[in-house]
RNA sequence: GCGGGCGUGGCGAAACUGGUAAACGCAAGGGACUUAAAAUCCCUCGCCGCAAGGCUUGCGGGUUCGAGUCCCGCCGCCCGCACCA
């Protein structure tokens, strides 16, 4: 019995895909364009199992699509800044630059062996200054536009790469990728105003109805809308005001106490002369963020001794304290507090003494019964203790307050957001300059868009820590624009989610000279179907959605929402090994016996089992994909990460299942290359009659067309795999003796290899020529079906009594009411289980089911 | 604390708007072919039971002729955010 031959046949069909520039295309307003994309890698070196799983779910939509009739754009790039490249550099002694493009052509050549259709005359990389360069001119333009500005602020700094992070890459408290403490420095940082699109970012949220649920939820999350009020407190000797900003301005009579951040100003300039306010504000400064941290830190205050004025109390004074639960970076860094009703402002006047004065009460309480112990009162009800608010609902007092407050010039009703503006300052080398120049006497001054691009130089040094672009003896040394006079390059690079914010858009013009050609933009964007792992469903997705509004208020695009559908895939794991000293092993490393125990393959020592966890380098429980191409195919490896799970739900690697796929490949070889009996060519006129058992699989090959594509459409490509392996059982058990057989035989193979296509397609392109058609499966649009043969002309009805199944059924499809029940009662179970007691009613669903009730 | 999701065989999973639970695959067991092995093919495979039959979708209730699916209350697991004013 012949195996089939991957290795020849598969290389095969790539080379014929490639010199007919298969899955090239252009804008052609004939078709219905259709975008799928998968996001693009980081060039690490060689591709992982995550990355063979991403893309084969983005190749098999594309090939799908293309086969529906779409003009369909599948395009591949490199996300090709970053710091892996600097510390390879550091280590290797070898430049960023060679490291990176070496690993780009490694990875291609592993991209290309899956047979992925992908447009490759699109390809880039974002560390090319023929793309970093556009970069750099929206830069200038952002700036222009007021969308990017420099600030000095308070910023998260990792002590382990040595730069700055921006809010969404600090996950509790932590480098999103050193994972070591950040810590706050105040530096003069470069930022965009992600800010000026906060409602609109949330807002478009609920248009986006091919996103899942959870990724707008965490989105919406992040953006962090609230309603509520600022509030100015005049201060007791003072001439200045103190801002807060509050939900609950409804509350304000039961105030008992204003606290301010440590980073306040007021805090910092009262500091300047009172060492005990520094040593607390330091004290503060050193609290970490993390949840730990968060959790047992005690409330603690600083009285400041100064004194703020109730706004609505005549001669009511608050005290004024410095607290390390207050955050300079929500709202205005200034809180009123209301203990209560508000748990941590309850704490804190315990703590510190401070009066508690309910003024909610709940509905059906006795104002005068309504104390607080130690919890506070968050829930809904009426005014008390508060003058002209006293009887209203939570809701109306609200109002009235504000109203109060703006009548007063103390305030009003302000909305506030969680999230900040998006820090893009990096202070390492690899990554794309920021095109600015710095003069002693013109201040920070814009390069001159004709003196784009700023070129990175790659002569640069790795031997002294920080960054080489300091070090360089003579990059940053320019002349300034404006007075001509020596001043300093900026240094700083943005940060790499700026290049992968607007890829996309640049593959619908890849080797345009301007950023854009408008008119493909037009055509293509927004990406219809977008692929990737939900560890950037605030990030990457966010940023993305951000600067698309950016480009679009500077006239570069069109379009709002980058990606109309989203799909977020699970991660492949693995069992984890170690060995009795508790290192780490490959799975390679490890050896199964009998009894099902497993031992180290070179000294035969025993191996404890972990659960399979996703695939990290730390852990060793990694598959190389090159490894499972070489010994199985890439067909057989893009079917085992279809099979089975789900696409957005984890799955795991075992050698088991890719050696299931590898069986189903060769079945379908030997079903097409050795069919025992002579079959009439493709495509032949169905015979006059059918056997029963040949005409069901003709019904069958019908039906599976319909729901595969069903399957396809809705992402469900597990099920589709079953399906057609269902197809290709039954198929197989048809016996040739059949009538008709030979020729739905035939039939059914087409139909297999063509739904098998997007999936397998070097198999199924080999298979369709020997099938004896002339064209490329890859150019054949994808099969029909018949709707009159999914509906059999019987069906199978189940018979219940009582709701429990006693029997089934074959009756004439849309058999009467009458003919379905005399069937149902003539059933011996039934009867039993009627027994003497008589029928109360038979509730009958046509071609389903029969229920006797009793 | 807030928000969201999920609990189905030994395992991965199916089950369209409530209508025959476990499709498809993996693992396992038995058999055929073979000197032998691999490959391949056939059979069994939710649980209890020789069988007839009974039971079964985390647990407890409810709605319904009928619930894996809907409602209420628990238990468990996972994810996101979090001193957010």
């Amino acid at each position: 019995m012949a195996r089939y031959n991957f290795k020849e046949t598969e290389s095969k069909w790539r080379d014929i895909w490639a010199s007919r520039e298969s899955f090239k295309v252009r804008e052609d307003t004939a078709k219905p364009k259709y975008y799928v994309l998968e996001m693009f890698p980081y060039p690490s070196g060689r591709i992982h199992m995550g990355h063979v799983r991403n893309y084969t779910l983005g190749d098999l939509v594309a090939r799908y699509k293309r086969a529906c009739g779409f003009n369909v754009l599948h395009p591949m790039g490199w996300d090709a800044f970053g710091l892996p490249a600097e510390n390879a550099a550091i280590q290797n002694r070898v430049p960023p630059a060679t490291w990176t493009r070496e690993n780009i052509a490694t990875m291609r050549g592993q991209l290309r062996n899956m047979g992925f259709s992908y447009d490759w005359s699109r390809e880039l990389a974002t560390c090319e200054a023929d793309y970093y360069r556009h970069e750099q001119k929206m830069f200038l333009d952002f700036l222009g536009a007021g969308l990017a500005y420099r600030k000095e602020s308070w910023v998260n700094w990792d002590p382990v790469e040595q730069t700055v992070l921006a809010n969404e890459q600090v996950i509790d408290g932590r480098g999103w990728r050193s994972g070591e403490l950040v810590e706050k420095r105040q530096l003069s940082q470069w930022f965009f105003r992600i800010t000026a699109f906060a409602d609109e970012l949330l807002e478009a949220l609920d248009g986006l109805e091919r996103w899942p649920e959870r990724v707008r939820l965490m989105q919406a999350n992040w953006i962090g809308r609230s309603e509520g009020a600022r509030m100015l407190f005049s201060l007791k000797g003072r001439s200045d005001r103190l801002e807060v900003y509050t939900t609950r301005q409804d509350t304000i009579f039961g105030a008992s106490f204003c606290a301010i951040a440590a980073n306040h100003p007021i805090a910092l300039e009262l500091a300047e002369d009172n060492a005990e306010l520094t040593d607390f504000i330091a004290e503060c400064n050193r609290l970490g963020t993390s949840e730990a941290a968060i959790e047992t830190a005690e409330k603690k205050g600083f009285d400041t001794g100064i004194r703020a004025r109730h706004p609505f109390v005549e001669g009511k004074e608050l005290p004024v304290y410095v607290a390390n639960f207050v955050l300079m970076e929500y709202g205005t860094g200034a809180i009123f507090g209301c203990p209560a009703h508000d748990q941590r402002d309850l704490d804190f006047a315990r703590k510190y003494g401070l009066d508690v004065i309910p003024v909610v009460a709940p509905e059906d309480t006795d104002a005068g019964d309504f104390t607080i112990g130690d919890e506070a009162y968050t829930g809904e009800g009426r005014l008390i203790n508060s003058e002209f608010l006293n009887g209203m609902t939570v809701e109306e007092a609200k109002n009235e307050a504000a109203r109060r407050l703006e009548a007063a010039g103390a305030g009003e009703k302000a909305i506030n957001y969680r999230l900040r503006d998006w820090g893009v300052s990096r202070q390492r080398y690899w990554g794309c300059p920021i095109p600015v120049i710095h003069c002693a006497d013109c201040g920070v001054v814009p390069v001159p868009e004709t003196d784009l691009p700023v070129l990175l130089p790659e002569d640069v040094s790795f031997d002294k820590p920080g960054n080489p672009l300091e070090h360089h003896p003579t990059w940053k040394q320019v002349d300034c624009p404006k007075c001509g006079r020596p001043a300093r390059r900026e240094t700083d690079t943005f940060d790499t989610f700026v290049e992968s914010s607007w890829y996309f858009a640049r593959f619908c013009s890849a080797q345009a000279g301007t950023a854009f050609d408008r008119a493909a933009v037009d055509y293509w964007m927004p990406v219809d179907q977008y692929i990737g792992g939900i560890e950037h469903a605030v990030l990457h997705l966010l940023y993305s959605r951000f600067f698309m509004r950016a480009l679009k208020q500077c006239g570069y695009i069109g379009v709002d929402e980058p990606f109309a559908g989203l799909m977020t895939q699970g991660m492949i794991c693995h069992e984890t090994y170690r060995d009795q000293s508790g290192k780490w092993l490959y799975p390679e490393e490890v050896r199964w016996l009998e009894d099902g125990s497993a031992v180290k393959t070179d000294d035969g020592t025993p191996v404890t089992v972990g659960p399979a966890e996703s695939m990290s380098k730390s852990k060793r429980n990694v598959v190389d994909p090159e490894h499972i191409i070489s010994q199985y195919g890439a067909d057989t490896a893009r079917l085992f990460v279809l099979s089975d799970s789900p696409p957005d739900r984890d799955s795991e690697w075992t050698e088991a299942g890719i050696e299931g796929a590898w069986r189903y490949t060769n079945r379908l070889w030997r079903m097409v290359t050795e069919c025992a009996v002579e079959l009439p060519p493709s495509g032949s006129p169905k015979p006059e009659s059918l056997s029963p058992p040949a005409d069901t699989v003709h019904r069958l090959i019908h039906k599976t067309i319909a729901a595969v594509s069903q399957d396809l459409d809705r992402f469900h490509f597990n099920k589709a795999v079953a399906r057609i392996r269902e197809l290709t059982n039954a198929a197989e058990s048809l016996k040739p003796s059949e009538d008709g057989s030979a020729w739905v035989l035939r039939e059914a193979q087409d139909a297999i290899v063509r739904l098998i296509g997007p999936m397998m397609p070097h198999l199924a392109e080999e298979l369709w020529q020997r099938l004896g058609h002339g064209t490329l499966l890859a150019d054949t649009a994808w099969p029909e079906y018949d709707p009159a043969l999914l509906e059999e002309d019987s069906v199978t009805i189940a018979v219940q009594v009582n709701g429990k199944l006693r029997g089934t059924v074959d009756l004439p499809r849309d058999s009467s009411r009458e003919e379905a029940e005399s069937a149902a009662m003539a059933l011996p179970n039934v009867s039993r289980a009627v027994g003497e007691s008589g029928v109360r009613k038979v509730i009958i669903v046509p071609n389903r089911i029969i229920n006797v009730v009793v």
